[in-house]
DNA sequence: ATTAGTCTCTCCAGTAACTGGAAGGTCAAG
DNA sequence: CTTGACCTTCCAGTTACTGGAGAGACTAAT
């Protein structure tokens, strides 16, 4: 399969198939004559693994030591939990800065009439 | 007043003094005869201006809009406040994207056992 | 057999906002 | 006069791609 076809069934850029190739995340299983990268079931089922991955936010090496585990039958499940455990707590770190900041530029925006006059407690909070 | 008491002063990184100054967002208004960025009050709290701003998650080219409407007298409320708006509107969205992520993750992690055994939801919802 | 169009390849550069480090000039104190 | 702290510029690296150039490969139609 080449890699427009892979891409395609992972639903990820070709650009992007390619790059995973090139830091050795998803490698191509093998090369055709011309050097063309030949994908098979198996790298494409981790392609869409990783995709899933990044959409929760894993970074690309906690996405490498997911795929590791994934791949690996003997791994036990507490390992995967805590890499999501982590994950869950940057989560939440998160949630909370941005929180507070909704909060206080809510009010900002809140007190600001918006209008033709120059006063702005935006910009007065902020200078 | 040297650029590390200036830094000191606006509590940000030398560094990211002299980045400021690079990309001509905050200059420094004069240069000793040695070269030395030389800094003075007004830069000082245009500086702190864009501190604060970049911890409102405003980026560099917004942090340059804001301190040019910062030193306009003239400018209107309403043009402060759109920006403002715009990286609500941002925050907000960011929020939703979180929430569910999180509700998401917080499941599979509920799911799993992580315990010493091989079988994983983590890794099933994902692969 | 040629040609047009659609792949594919590699390599380079750019994104955002810094940060770290090397090599070298400057300044104040002892 | 030397030591140490400061300053300068320039280059490279960070994250995770994305865009594009230039060149080779493959396919279908003429």
């Amino acid at each position: 399969m080449n890699i427009s076809k892979a891409a395609n069934a992972a639903d990820l850029p070709v650009k992007t198939v390619r790059y995973y190739a090139d830091i050795d995340l998803v490698p191509a299983p093998s090369r055709s004559d011309a050097g063309y990268r030949s994908y098979d079931e198996a790298s494409i089922r981790k392609l869409v693994f990783v995709r899933r991955a990044r959409l929760f936010g894993f970074s690309i090496d906690e996405c490498r030591e997911l795929l590791g585990l994934y791949q690996d039958q003997d791994r036990t499940s507490a390992e995967v939990k805590r890499i999501a455990t982590k994950r869950l707590t940057e989560i939440k770190e998160k949630q909370l800065e941005l929180q507070s900041l909704h909060d206080e530029l809510q009010h900002l925006v809140g007190t600001c009439r918006g209008d033709h006059r120059p006063d702005c407690p935006i910009i007065d909070f902020l200078g």
